[in-house]
DNA sequence: CTGAAAGCGCTTACAG
DNA sequence: CTGAAAGCGCTTACAG
């Protein structure tokens, strides 16, 4: 394929690499018109291609990023690379997705691994275990920005959901429909940001609404240990709630198996609100009512971010923390 | 970052660029213990880490490769990719995605984009209209694979979905509930493989079980007319079908919604069934019977095979069609 | 067992 | 306006 060089196209046209290289990146001012006009005969002649690789090699620069997700599993995960993809291919930047499933190790193979490539910048949804390595990173002035979960330490910009704001969304619809017992379901197991601060944001609204918290109608477990929990919250205890919130899609999407498969009704017998859209919410009876993350706008953000810091290395970065609102969509299941 | 070279490395160790080379690559049968050791020190105290820009420029060899998807909204796009990745960062090779959007211009950028980038090879979602783009890479023997669709006319390794036997699966369970009158839906407008292929196997189906095919009782056009098509398939004639094959995951989830928004029960009113798993088809009631592409087995194989091939290149390509048989999965929706 | 040298395919100051 | 030369950071025959 890409067998014919800068220097076969340069003897072709019988001038220098050096002014082929000139043709190629469009610097025109000095160049006479009959020689432009040789360069630009040889190269379409010829068919040739520029080796990215080898200008990567002398410029220092890859024209690729990377993406480190958490867990490519959540729906959140996969909007977010689509707006990446969609704001980096427009500028013919690349982008590599790796997903670290919740793995510290995997995650700091896939940056290493990246590293070596030379990609020009990092979005990443960091994990708990490898602050140490962003550290080093930051140090390094390497350009990277956080998605999802924020890690305090380190002043490295981080877009995100304003969690406590969607919970509260949640609370307030779940209370102006006459919900006053309200259940929360978490899937996720670490110490995250968004468990831990829609689990806040959800109190928060409770203590507002003057509703005691009540702990038994709070579950944070497993994914595959949800079932088992909302069957002692909504079948076991005298009195369980008869709403839920779910924080996030895979927790709405095992609260509705449970509720489907005990043959409870939605919102009869239960009201549900999931924070996180899903996909389906539209399609199923009865649609589901959500709190739906501006996944795109995130994605969006972070990546014309992190082109910006590529783009201007030299300015002192701010580590700012850009929170993004989510939007109650009402539809039938509370 | 990455500013320590093999050449820092050699200076501290005080041996050669060659040795510390050598040693990177493993290759230790010429190497005293005694070098060895230092290398290996120096590399550890210096942190350094190989730059893969400048062994792919000199190799030729980039240890990526891009997966170039039709269109990345199908459900089965987006697990062939994730089985194209896990199989390839096991071998450290990294994955580049693009998304033609079933545009062919867009698709050329894409793969121009990849060569220049010197990638190693390429899984493609292939599209009608760069039929002459596809001959060129074949020519040039470059290493390519296809999923999903076939072109007939280049002996290139294709792996996809016996269409045929799932369409006949689907008849197979209506027939076997008493169903005859049944209708197809179909979203792909284009002359692509899946689509022809699935309405081929329906019909030959149909034949076989001795029921007359009834053109009204087919619906092919773009997914936001789908609805339409079905008011006038389902309401407006006389006699419409009682069920419906819905040929993907798209026009699965504009049937259900129609149904839906019709207050038609399924599988009383018109039963359903779907070619191509959605993720929703256990969560919902009723639960959806679907005949699951392997989407994931079909992703491992074209991508192994692609490795084979850019580690073979001299051997001759054999040009075989993988065909991979869907299961039906019986639920309640038929 | 180890090192000097050439070269992968570009870009970029600099000279003329 | 154009070209010669150096260099990006590796690998790889080859010499010793």
């Amino acid at each position: 394929m890409n067998k014919v060089t800068m220097e076969d196209v340069a003897k072709h046209a019988d001038v220098s690499k050096s002014t082929v290289s000139q043709y190629i990146n469009g610097r025109y001012e000095y160049m006479s018109k009959k020689t432009k006009q040789r360069v630009e005969e040889s190269i379409e002649e010829l068919n040739y291609s520029v080796n990215i690789v080898a200008k990567s090699l002398k410029q220092k620069r890859t024209f690729t990023i990377g993406v480190i997700v958490a867990n490519i599993i959540h729906n959140f995960s996969t909007q977010v690379i689509r707006a990446v993809e969609d704001v980096c291919n427009k500028k013919n930047i690349h982008v590599i997705v790796c997903n670290a499933d919740d793995d510290p190790e995997k995650e700091q193979t896939y940056i290493e691994l990246l590293l070596a490539k030379q990609i020009d910048g990092l979005i990443v949804f960091p994990i708990d275990g490898n602050i140490e390595y962003y550290k080093k990173l930051y140090k390094a002035a390497y350009p990277i920005v956080f998605v999802d979960r924020k890690i305090e330490q380190l002043p490295i910009d981080t877009f995100l959901l304003n969690n406590e704001g969607a919970s509260e969304m949640a609370v307030d619809h779940f209370v102006s429909k006459g919900y006053r017992e309200i259940g929360f379901v978490s899937s996720s197991l670490t110490n995250v940001t968004p468990r831990i601060e829609r689990l806040e944001g959800f109190k928060k609204a409770l203590v507002k609404h003057n509703v005691e918290v009540n702990k038994d109608y709070i579950i944070s477990c497993k994914v595959k240990n949800i079932r088992t929990e909302l069957k002692k919250m909504l079948l076991s205890v005298d009195r369980g709630p008869k709403a839920i919130l779910a924080s996030n899609d895979l927790s709405l999407i095992e609260t509705l198996k449970f509720l489907n498969q005990n043959n409870l009704s939605i919102p009869h017998d239960v009201a549900l609100i999931g924070i996180d859209d899903v996909p389906f919410s539209d399609i199923i009876v009865p649609s589901l009512t959500t709190v739906a993350q501006p996944s795109y706008v995130i994605g969006e953000n972070a990546a014309s971010k992190l082109l910006d810091i590529i783009n201007n290395r030299q300015k002192k970065r701010s580590g700012n923390i850009y929170r993004f609102d989510g939007e109650l969509i009402s539809r039938n299941s509370c």
